[in-house]
DNA sequence: ATGCGGACCTGTTAGC
DNA sequence: TGCTAACAGGTCCGCA
């Protein structure tokens, strides 16, 4: 479920209702994610306030009183605002229960789903930026810092394959399997070329793709926001006109060429030999 | 520092 | 139809 553009669409859905409200309280079902769900979190957050709601990378950041709520989906996750009568599914983890409000006055529950387990609910004291699991990250992908000229300076003497670097969250973050498939793809580079041996013309054009992609995939993800609350939740980002991930074996949508598909990192990936090189 | 493989989980699909 | 293996949108961690 989760790229970068779900999870701009999943703030997006949630922040208007969560900012200004009151957590009154916390249920935690299942505290086995890909670290343990703090055994304090309700202290933390009952009770409590719940301020400027934010994303670094694939994170999700709740301001709470003097700390954050801290948040990964994972491979499987989502988080939507449920009304409280919402049946329970057996991968429903944690509930974080508002406060009645708005015009409707109706209670509404935060909940985090995720079968696979990999996603993470974490609580940060004080800085999140100074928190290990974000400090060392790169920029976002559709910031200023994420520039041609940076992606070529990190990239010197380095001999990862580029799908490799793209993907490294050190490098920049947000550009998943999907999306590293699909700005190669438009960029015309090979998946499997060596990091350090791509020019500064071609970061140009890659830096490019990259956001494009990504903003082109949030606009997508925007139009299930309105049905976000009390909703199917879905996301449609499968609806996203994808050229080259998942097609391997297909006719490349430029030059017809049978995509082919390897295995990079053990990440599916998918490309066409003849449009790159 | 860099690169690589393993680890964490469940659900769905492909193959026999 | 039923069993088993492979694979899935992430990314941290330990080791060489």
């Amino acid at each position: 479920m989760p790229e970068l553009p779900e999870v701009e669409t999943t703030l997006r859905g949630i922040a208007p209702h969560l900012n200004g409200r009151r957590i009154v309280n916390t249920i935690v079902r299942q505290p086995a994610l890909r670290w343990p769900v703090p055994a304090d979190l309700a202290k933390r957050l009952n009770d409590q306030l719940i301020g400027a709601c934010s994303r670094r990378g694939k994170y999700l950041l709740l301001e709470v009183g003097a700390g954050h709520l801290l948040m990964h989906l994972g491979m499987s996750g989502n988080l939507r605002l449920v009304p409280d009568n919402e049946p329970l599914g057996k991968h429903d983890h944690v509930d974080i229960i508002l406060d009645k409000a708005g015009a409707a006055n109706k209670r509404l529950t935060l909940r985090f789903t995720d079968p696979r387990r990999f996603g993470a609910v974490l609580w940060v004291n004080g800085e999140p930026g100074e928190h290990k699991l974000l400090k060392s990250l790169g920029p976002e992908p559709l910031g200023e810092l994420f520039t041609p000229e940076y992606l070529y300076r990190r990239s010197r003497q380095r001999k990862v394959p580029i799908k490799s670097f793209v993907m490294d969250s050190h490098v920049v973050v947000g550009v998943g399997n999907i999306y590293a498939n699909e700005a190669l793809f438009r960029s015309g580079i090979h998946p499997l070329r060596e990091t350090g041996r791509i020019s500064l013309a071609r970061y140009q054009v890659l830096c490019e793709a990259i956001k494009t992609v990504l903003g082109e995939a949030i606009e997508q993800g925007g139009t299930t926001l309105r049905d976000f609350v009390g909703g199917d939740g879905k996301p449609g980002y499968f609806k996203q006109q994808l050229t080259v991930y998942g097609r391997g074996s297909e006719p490349c949508v430029r030059c017809a060429s049978t995509l082919r598909e390897v295995r990079v990192a053990q990440r599916s990936t998918v490309y066409c030999v003849r449009c790159q090189r």
